[in-house]
RNA sequence: GGAGGGGUGGCCGAGCGGUCAAAGGCAGCAGACUGUAAAUCUGCCGGCGUCAGCCUACGUUGGUUCGAAUCCAACCCCCUCCA
């Protein structure tokens, strides 16, 4: 077992899944102070609970005396992360680049407690050096340090050969500028460690190997499992688009219902991951059976959103679930729709989102699935005097205000 | 460069002159049952509509035809084999 509260803890929570060195990075982590990092890329102007597996690691380190540092990827983005892909991504303009950067390091001060001190997480963006790097002085320092056969066999390039998908030269560099983060960070930082999902092991290792040729001989790797769902999906892709930590991308109501809508297989697991709630407490609401269990998702749901949109926005959302769902009343953080009323039923429930098109809307209206303050309307001329509580099934509903 | 095969709705995949808004599966939405879970069963699943109909869709652009996802031509892209 490790010896390290940092690692103890992550081996506890389920965050582990393979490591480069177990001992060394255990040592490591024992004395106070060890710098990691773990990379994001600028493709979207949110984050989504898929990035929380790694932010939680860089929580974790920071709740365990290290310092965490998040690494924007303002350059990387610029060649785009060929890993898992068939196909080359859409090129960013630098524009949105610089747009989705500002919004994603919003989210992170959530999560983490940035500051100069010596604790304090900091925050950098690889086009600092990436952007100035010089063709030749780079490739005569690092280049002859890099082994191509070496990157062909990495699964994000081996891949894409084999099924003889194309591969640009720039999507290839991808690993090598990847790999030079790592370096830059150690020399810049004293950055011991790079985190990832297991897709990135491979970048990881390139950057560990880098690193020992160049001078910072140390370097050690960590990913986390794939986190998926009971039923097999990849966690945080519904539907409807990814579950995003912005609240601009994604309302504090959903948010909060996507935690409570959880697997009852998934809680215990969830609760580990994703909040800080104590080991003893967890045991507790994942003996939970029955309806009971519904107690544990609340207390999930609740950890989860105040962690990312704060405790207010916990207590509402958990406040407008008991009115809606337990009361039949329409609580504070129901989505408004504002309507001039009389309104029709059909435009009712285009204009709040609960159907796509007005056909959708009639044909729920048929099927008997909506409701105006509690009662079934099935007809689709029906028009509604004021305001209410409008909703589709027994999930999704909606606020009427007049406009 | 040569010879074949193919590009169909969010995805997979049938259709190969009218009966095609296009079989089937997956995903999704809703109903029943429940616990805002899972499983199961049922219905729905391009848009507009006073439900008769209209519009938009089968890689792109033209053409043949009363009529084309289906035939022809050119172009773009993908796959397989040969050089």
């Amino acid at each position: 077992m490790y010896r390290s509260d940092f690692l103890q803890s992550l081996a506890a929570r389920g965050h582990i899944h393979q490591l480069t060195d177990a001992e060394a990075l255990d040592a490591a982590a024992a004395a106070p102070g060890l710098a990691a990092y773990v990379g994001y890329d600028c493709t979207a102007p949110s984050l989504h609970v898929g990035n929380l597996a790694t932010i939680m690691l860089l929580r974790r380190l920071q709740q365990h005396g290290g310092r965490p540092i998040v690494l924007l990827g303002g350059g990387t983005t610029r060649i785009g992360d060929p890993s898992g892909k068939d196909s080359q991504r859409q090129l960013l303009g630098d524009a949105t680049i610089a747009a989705n950067k500002a919004s994603i390091r919003t989210a992170f001060e959530r999560f983490l407690r940035f500051g100069d001190g010596p604790g304090d997480a900091i925050m950098v963006d690889n086009a600092d050096w990436l952007d100035g790097l010089a063709l030749i002085p780079f490739l005569r320092d690092y280049g002859r340090h890099l082994s191509v056969n070496r990157m062909l066999a990495q699964d994000s390039v081996r891949l894409r050969l084999e099924r003889e998908q194309p591969l640009s030269f720039l999507e290839f560099n991808y690993m090598v500028l990847q790999a030079y983060d790592f370096v830059e960070l150690a020399r810049r930082h004293g950055c011991r460690l790079q985190m990832g999902g297991s897709d990135q092991w491979g970048n990881i290792v390139q950057g560990i190997e880098l690193g020992r040729r160049v001078g910072c001989p140390d370097l050690l790797g960590l990913t986390t499992p794939l986190i998926t769902t009971a039923d097999g999906a990849k966690m945080g892709k519904t539907a409807r688009g990814a579950v995003w930590l912005n609240r601009d991308q994604l309302p504090d109501w959903d948010y909060w219902q996507f935690w409570r809508n959880t697997d009852d297989r998934d809680v215990g697991r969830f609760l580990r991951l994703f909040t800080d709630l104590p080991e003893d407490e967890i045991r507790r609401l994942e003996r939970l059976e029955g309806a009971e269990i519904n107690a544990a998702k609340v207390a999930l749901a609740n950890a989860a959103t105040a962690m990312c949109r704060g405790e207010e926005a916990a207590r509402q959302a958990e406040a407008t679930a008991r009115a809606t769902f337990a009361e039949g009343a329409a609580g504070d953080a129901l989505p408004e729709a504002r309507v001039h009323f009389p309104v029709g039923v059909v435009d009712a429930l285009t204009a709040a989102g609960l159907a796509a098109s007005r056909g959708e809307a009639r044909r729920k209206l048929a099927e008997g699935a909506v409701r105006f303050d509690g009662d079934v309307v099935t007809d689709p001329d029906a028009r509604l005097a004021g305001p209410g509580r409008l909703s589709l099934g027994r999930k999704r509903h909606a606020r009427l205000v007049a406009a």
